[in-house]
DNA sequence: GACTACCTACCTTCTGGTAGGTAGTATCGG
DNA sequence: CCGATACTACCTACCAGAAGGTAGGTAGTC
């Protein structure tokens, strides 16, 4: 991997981990193992990287969107994959979404970060209603609510338990609110 | 209100805006129109203020649901009561909640800090989880999830859906979360 | 000759924090 | 009632370190 992008990857860790406010060109470069100045030759200002960083994050994770989308499954598995992208950024990496840390930090944003923070989170809003209508139209999903405000709900929940899962120290978070997303989508077994 | 009364409150919008690594002793001097070096007086140093700042937001969000526990209403309307904490401080304030913003900073936040924050969780957990089963036993309430993990899931949704919220522009955001944490336990009518 | 990928050395601004001083007030024994 | 003492609440002036960023140089490659 040339520098370029690990000097994205580890700066993406480093959001995750300690927010925007929270990382710096000194502990980056001494991660990368390349000396501060040098990371301004790849990215000017930290807006730059900051921005790149945010841009790849969204552009890798609606890839994942789309690869579920695609996949032959039915919309119950399709929802639990998109939990587990979550899950799994969690409890494998230990890490926190990137854009609900930069949400975090909205105050201290570039605009250009800050627009794709909220490009991120249309986008996952826009994703989860059509599956969560196409899911209803298949008979996977039963739901009386506006999709769209479930979709809010579903992201807010996930985003949320994320940030409580690492200051309780509590990884289990995501699988504690797992069934009850689903318990409020899924189609009632008749007993 | 005095000097040090200032400080917290200014503290704590500061960090509700701003989060921890955001605000500064140079900020908080010009807001409250003394010299940054009189802070240290009152708080000899950040990690002092920022505990105390919030050791007292826990104190009064615990008063807030000491009242609602101790009025008379039904459980449904003792949940919505406790979901309209969220919704002033978002709507009306337009702060996001203290806790959940020191949380996102969890990397940076001195040792005791991160005590409150988690004790802050932890409490509300339990308020819930007890509102919850108080609430079904009275017949208020319908669900076969844990309560527990009920609880995690009605607190991670408020608290991510007020991030969110802030970084989308959408002051709707928890009214949107609302009917879905309410359906979620609510008995359901006979049709 | 130009471009890439790095370097050293430096700049300004901001960070939390310290030293030491001053004006006002409260408390004390004589 | 008086002056000594001590405390509170602020001040100016500073400090070391970290922040993001710049200038200018060098070695290797196309």
């Amino acid at each position: 991997m040339d520098t370029r992008d690990q000097l994205l990857q580890t700066a993406r860790e480093q959001i995750q981990r300690k927010g925007y406010n929270g990382f710096s060109y000194a502990d980056l470069a001494n991660a990368v193992g390349i000396r501060k100045a040098s990371i301004h030759h790849h990215f000017p200002t930290k807006e730059n990287l900051g921005t790149a960083v945010a841009v790849q994050y969204r552009h890798d994770f609606m890839s994942a969107l789309q690869s579920i989308e695609s996949s032959k499954q039915n919309y119950v598995k399709k929802l639990k994959a998109y939990i587990q992208l979550f899950r799994q950024t969690l409890e494998q990496d230990h890490k926190v979404c990137l854009c609900i840390m930069l949400a975090a930090n909205h105050d201290s944003l570039p605009d250009t970060v800050r627009a794709e923070v909220k490009g991120f989170f249309q986008e996952n809003e826009k994703w989860l209603t059509q599956l969560l209508l196409q899911g209803k139209k298949a008979g996977d999903f039963e739901f009386k609510a506006k999709a769209t405000e479930i979709a809010k709900s579903i992201l807010s929940a996930l985003e949320g338990a994320m940030v409580i899962a690492e200051s309780m120290d509590d990884p289990g978070r995501l699988a504690s609110v797992t069934p009850w997303i689903l318990s409020s989508v899924e189609k009632r077994q008749v007993t």
